[in-house]
DNA sequence: TACCATTTGTCCGTATGTATC
DNA sequence: AGATACATACGGACAAATGGT
């Protein structure tokens, strides 16, 4: 019974927070809701509580619980470090995920993309080339430059997975994978790979792609052990 | 002050549930635990529930809080299904998605498939056919089928998004979409792709599954205004 | 500045339902 | 069946932050 119970009570305050995201509107106060709902506040704040894990409100001190857009990056990157932690074979399962979601949607990534994405690239590349002619890692110029790629794809929810991909890479303690053993080969990759877009190449383009993961298992498989 | 000190209870109650997934102890009881973080009850219950949320850990009345394998499968359908309440043109997207990933480990997936999962596959084929000839639905199956046919990919990951997908079908009230305008068609389509991974024919395989999903485009656009 | 009502954050005590031995 | 351990739920109280007067 009070399993019933309290999937309605999960079930209720979802209805409420889907109401106020449209008007934009904080929910009810606790003290009001937890009695229009039956509930004691503690309960209430539980499932308030869940709901801000997967990013669907927030709370303010003071002020009151709001309802967002929700994000499910940040509770991917929190579950799945966890399974990082506990078994370093997923690592590999998650550049895969990542490999077929871009190679999946670079054609279409490569249609909608606009002349300031394409100079923002462009110097991405640049910069990339000539940190890592100085010995120099270009972490952010890489993130940067793959999440240009997809931003004009429209779709939202793989903006969210490759985020919550990058977030876990960062909060990866182990980054020796990272270290690229050629840093000016996988710069020029990501030239090669821009070039292709440009004249949108999608054979050459997909290939240029296929190659960087290539790369990336290569330094894992060297890494890790299985 | 509160931030930080809420920011530290959350890092430490992780590190207890790390520590604990790797033996499988379940978690010291809510009182001792409390006593020892130096927080109430009530506040160690809310961050238990967040993370709860994210699939890290389980709580079972009379037992105990036990540590699990992290599932964001939940949390992922949470927070999407706001998203498709309020916006309807996530649907496609989410379908894009689905579709991507599953194209795109087709080929593992045929290649790891045992007799005992073809055996499955095979059964459940057939029910949608004979329910597809009776007018009646079989979404059911349909879940089941797919779920088989990546089960063996090893990468859970894949599984957990593909079980948020599941889910989050499931919850939407608007059923239209998912009603085919072909059974029988629907049906034979799975009974085709099944034939070609038996025979472990690649393209026709591929070919088949992007079937599968140009129709489901198309229910989607008949029934969806943009 | 100061004050005040509102709202969330936290804590405690108690009673109840459930699981385990 | 009984006893213990544990989570679930409730209500009250106070602290902390916010927003407005």
């Amino acid at each position: 019974m009070s399993e019933t119970q309290e999937f309605d009570l999960q079930q209720k305050v979802m209805e409420v927070i889907v109401e106020r995201l449209a008007t934009g509107e904080r929910l009810p106060p606790e003290k009001k809701l937890a009695a229009d709902l039956g509930v004691s506040r503690s309960a209430l704040r539980e499932v308030l509580r869940a709901f801000q894990a997967s990013g669907l409100v927030v709370a303010l001190q003071g002020s009151g619980w709001y309802a967002q857009p929700p994000d499910v990056s940040a509770s991917i990157a929190d579950g799945w470090n966890i399974l990082l932690r506990t078994q370093p074979n997923v690592l590999p399962q998650l550049m895969d995920i990542r490999y077929v979601l871009e190679v999946g949607f670079l054609e279409r990534a490569i249609e909608t993309l606009g002349i300031s994405d394409l100079q923002k690239m462009r110097d991405l590349t640049d910069r990339m080339v000539a940190k890592a002619r100085r010995g120099e890692e270009f972490v952010e110029e890489d993130r940067e430059f793959h999440r240009i790629l997809f931003s004009r794809t429209g779709n939202i929810l793989l903006e969210q997975l490759l985020k919550a991909f990058w977030d876990l890479f960062n909060q990866i303690e182990d980054l020796s994978f990272r270290r690229s053993s050629d840093l000016v080969r996988s710069a020029e990759l990501h030239q090669q790979l821009f070039q292709a877009i440009l004249t949108k190449d999608r054979e050459s383009a997909t290939r240029y792609l296929r190659e960087q993961f290539t790369d990336i298992r290569r330094r894992l498989d060297g890494s890790q052990t299985l």
